[in-house]
DNA sequence: AGTGCTTATCGTCAGGCAGACGACTATGAT
DNA sequence: ATCATAGTCGTCTGCCTGACGATAAGCACT
């Protein structure tokens, strides 16, 4: 079939970002709200159209810098300043996902640590960081016993698939620290792991573990006391990548 | 910022395959010869456009049943009749990756048994498995002494990720059943893993450990010789998706 | 029929790792 | 001083894996 410009339809492509960090043992998400139709007044995950001369990750980049002012590092580098881990999740493009046109959405997923305070083009308001079993629990009623209204578009099945991602990621991966700030504790590791599976883990054996993974942890040499108890040592995250053997989600 | 369908750049959105089978102990990728510019006599990843009411999964089904004839099978089902697994790969979106113009390609990855002949549009010239270790040394000189082109556009990369997401799949899930036929021999599941990682793994050990995780493989009662030696008992892929604990890609 | 080759299948053994859990350490709070 | 809280080090046991010996059951020869 020889090249006929009128032979393909043409799409709006989007990128749509899970961001996902911890604060206080839950798994949260950023959703920000939505101001104008369809699904107007309804949380979404942040997004927006990819330009004309930019390459998807460019422009993930860009959407989680105007979202949460973080800076996405390079993937092949291990992670070190605040930046945010950033890696393509799947891309979104049943005909009828959006009503008004067609549109692909090429989801990304980025892990941050607790620290930013959300921001969606200033306005506080409108952005917040929800667990995400809140936000997945469509139809249903929060804790605050309000009704849920479900996430926009198919935001829900991209943000289940995108906690999958990390879920599953962690385990044979070191991006767990993705979720903890340069310098952390053992034990501020292990409750990152807890928060994003979900359980309860064993400190000790834990801790034999992380710390007896070559190139998972560097000590910095310097103790912490923030969580109260024994000071603990802090650590950064070192040069692997892989864990092998990976850490085991516990069954059941 | 409000909607204004003159705020989006439109892209034309295509699917690429990657599919792969294991023929005579390698790992093979269906390759298309190019009929046009750009690239024109290149070898290139099969694919084509979405169409306008088209999801992407659907749009991957079509081009895989017209380039080889397979139907694919819902990734919800485990694999039982010769449907080839098919799943979504990654989302390629280099603004220059296309010279014509801008282009985002959803590639995906099948998953086949030996047993289909290519088919490109019926003629067979312009079609064959290749062993992906020849599609990816781009520049060199293939086995026959003649210089080797490299694949067209970017899919040297994206088959690249295909085979690596193939590698790392098979250690965790039962997918290497995909690769086989409906029924089949432990040691045929064998030189599928092998011919995937490219290593020589232990009959022994690897039969205890696929006949001893539950749900991967279900005997049939039956037994072949067609291997020569011994005959083998005959299984069929079980229900199990995800093996626990994983098979291991050996060290090294 | 016997020999040799090939592949399949079962068994054994030692080392490594994970889960369960005891014990001790070092802080802050009362 | 005592307690509560966290962190860290050990021990033990069972399971899994890798290495490898041994046997089984076909086919192709002679």
């Amino acid at each position: 079939m020889p090249y006929d410009p009128s032979a393909f339809p043409p799409f709006a492509v989007t990128v749509d970002l899970v961001v996902l960090t911890v604060r206080r043992h839950a798994l949260c998400a950023l959703a920000v709200r939505r101001g104008e139709p369809p699904f107007q007044g309804c949380w979404a995950l942040p997004g927006g159209f990819v330009r004309a001369d930019e390459d998807l990750a460019q422009a993930a980049a860009r959407e989680l810098a105007e979202e949460t002012g973080m800076r996405a590092h390079d993937p092949a580098v291990p992670v070190q300043d605040n930046g945010a881990h950033l890696e393509q999740l799947a891309t979104y493009g049943d005909p009828k996902r959006d009503p008004r046109m067609r549109v692909v959405s090429v989801a990304h997923l980025a892990l941050a640590p607790d620290l930013p305070a959300p921001r969606a083009g200033g306005d506080a308001s409108n952005a917040r960081w929800a667990p995400v079993e809140e936000l997945l629990q469509q139809g249903g009623y929060g804790r605050d016993g309000e009704p849920v209204a479900p996430l926009a578009f198919d935001h829900a099945q991209i943000l289940a698939d995108g906690v999958e991602r990390a879920r599953s990621k962690i385990e044979y991966s070191s991006l767990a620290t993705a979720f903890c700030p340069t310098e952390f504790t053992v034990g501020e590791l292990r409750r990152v792991y807890e928060a994003v599976w979900g359980v309860a883990l064993d400190p000790r054996n834990f801790h034999r573990k992380v710390t007896g993974t070559p190139g998972f942890l560097v000590p910095t040499g310097g103790t912490t006391t923030r969580q109260g108890g024994r000071p603990a040592q802090l650590f950064r995250a070192g040069g692997a990548t892989l864990l092998n053997p990976p850490m085991l989600r516990p069954e059941v």
